[in-house]
DNA sequence: GATGAATGAGCATTCATTCAT
DNA sequence: TATGAATGAATGCTCATTCAT
């Protein structure tokens, strides 16, 4: 996925794999027409090849949905995956994955706003189709807290599989809606906000954020 | 809406005003099969009317999504108010608002299931669609959270407008997995949680959930 | 039919035989809009009643072209019957009838319009409804003809059947063409233009139009 | 266009170019059933293909309509030219013209129906649309009645727009009721007739038809 | 592999007509 | 008589998918 992929105009491409380029066309159409609303020639236009084509390389028009879904959620596991294990600590592996998350929708606002909203609509995806590669992060994101309980560093009065879902939630919404405006601020600041938010309801001692804490020692002081 | 909104199954309704029974109709069908694979003559047989009939009464098929849209959010802003009403203190107010969302959509998982999933794809709806009652309801929440800031309850590191969306999301997808899972844990429960948590993060002084605390006092200290 | 029926507005009418009233509504309405894209309820409307009392008055949508058809047929046939009549001579029957009919289209130019463009389309009325009315009125023509046959004041060389139809063909279009002109320009030229084309054709004598003629007293010799 | 044209029986056509089999099949259904009683699926199975591909080659049910006025006006026009050009004085120009239209509706009974009947229902053709074909036709008529009358070999005391437009109903009149008689005449005596009336009503010396005439002689005596 | 013309199932919507009041 | 809410049959058009070239 190279960087034009952010763009929203849809000039036909002439380079790369063709599979690629179907995607990559795939998620501005989805993006400026919604998947109901996107015709498979669009898709073909946009990625300079005919109609036919398409089905070389893809079962159908919800194939390509569900692969494009596939193909994000795994560059989200990955780039979550890989901020979290840059940091030693339960704190920085949450903020990493914030970050992570938050931040690529940043850098691909298209392909976020597919995610987001798209993907919801179609009833295969969400009802019968269980992507790996969603599991894959809710399940990285639950064993991390797991671990946090289970090393102390979080409280124990909520379920992981509960929290994590609602923290996919948030920033899930928080891509949604930082597509959808105008004057974007910059996802870094979000991240935090959201990191200081959730890590302190988690944490057995909440961080303070800027400034310094004497708080922990206390917190733990039951 | 009576109880049996949260049928999925159709069979024809004989009784009560037209309109509110199309409405009732369409929550079970565009959840059961979605709104765009739903034909508008499935909501009108489930009705118990005649196809032309919805026309009498809706302009369009896209205009019962946002009749209904606009119905439950009405129904959830009301909810929420309510339950934040009764609270003097924020604290009340946050856990009123968290239980109130999400506990309504215990009492009504096809309207939770239909709001969560399918409203998002209408691009019209999401995009172009700027509903009264969603504004209303973020609103509260936003003023919530600013005033637990100006009074000193809630931390000034956060800006309310993002963090209302965040919990909104949080909201929201809870209500999402928690109708689309088979085993469903109370909702009050996993509010529970949530509250603990956000709050924990949002506050001067988190709360120790079950535990007695001495730590706020302490927390004051920079 | 009162002078209002030319009128293409279509304010609902409060006065008058209710029967009439949806004749003179319709006439307006079809001439509007066309008889296909014409919608009962508009002429109920127009005629300032219920959409069912239609039906107390006309079988269906058809039923109320053909009679007006036939209300306006009656019209110009006796119309033309009239002008016919007032004349002794063979030249002085074809001028009124010529006047007749073209005259009547320039008073009611909405009954024209729905006459000559809308009446042609019904496959039931000109396939398979024979209007007594167009048959009185071709009649009355064929025998004119027929008489000044015998009379040896026209010429023997043509089938009064045919030209009654060529001369009924141009008077239809006079009227249609008229009605879709933008600068009208007085019937009553028309018709002596047409008038004088048609007995100079027909006649074992032409007239000489304007300019002084001795033929008139030659013609009448049998 | 074929002979099979005027075949008024609608099995599928297996050859030719696509988009002129949809032409000949509309003729015949439309012919058939009339325009608005007319499926477009109709139109495709007589045309040997699916319904769809009707759309490959026309926008809309009304451009097929429009597409074959076009057609067939063309023709008309061409063939009414060819028959004036040949001929080197009015006389002849105007007999060439009359039949030339004439018998082209007894080659073409389907089409000619259509035209005379299907197209005056249209709104946007009569309306909105105006044929470059049309005008066409009417120009050439108009300016052969014009030059008639600046060679003084036409009376002076007509307007060619006129006349032009009255011949044109009377031929078209000709041409439906031909159509729709049971017992049809040959058109090359119908088309005599015509020509020997309005000619005879047109000039300034009338021909004298068959038999020989003395009055010629009188007429031109002022 | 690549094409794009052809397919035909599918569906929202309209509107003439009915009938309970 | 008069109403107008309700009906439901009818259809033009779209577009994902196929397949002969």
């Amino acid at each position: 996925m190279t960087s034009h992929t952010s763009k929203s105009e849809s000039r036909p491409r002439t380079s790369g794999d063709k599979r690629e380029r179907i995607l990559e066309a795939a998620v501005d159409i989805f993006a400026q027409k919604g998947y109901y609303a996107a015709r498979v020639s669009d898709v073909a236009s946009a990625a300079g090849i005919a109609d036919g084509t398409i089905y070389l390389y893809f079962k159908s028009k919800e194939a390509i949905l569900i692969s494009l879904f596939e193909y994000w959620m795994e560059r989200i596991a990955s780039e979550v995956a890989l901020a979290m294990d840059e940091q030693p600590d339960t704190s920085g592996k949450l903020r990493g994955f914030i970050r992570g998350h938050v931040m690529l929708a940043e850098r691909y606002p298209t392909a976020a706003q597919v995610l987001t909203v798209e993907l919801r609509q179609s009833s295969k995806l969400i009802r019968e189709y269980r992507s790996p590669a969603f599991h894959a992060y809710m399940h990285s994101l639950v064993e991390m807290l797991a671990r946090g309980q289970r090393d102390g560093v979080l409280r124990s009065n909520f379920e992981p599989r509960i929290l994590a879902r609602a923290i996919f939630g948030a920033l899930d919404e928080m891509a949604l809606s930082w597509t959808m405006s105008k004057k974007r601020q910059p996802m870094a600041e979000i991240a935090e906000q959201l990191f200081e938010v959730f890590y302190g309801g988690l944490a057995q001692t909440p961080v303070q954020s800027t400034a310094s804490r004497l708080t922990p020692v206390i917190e733990n002081i039951p």
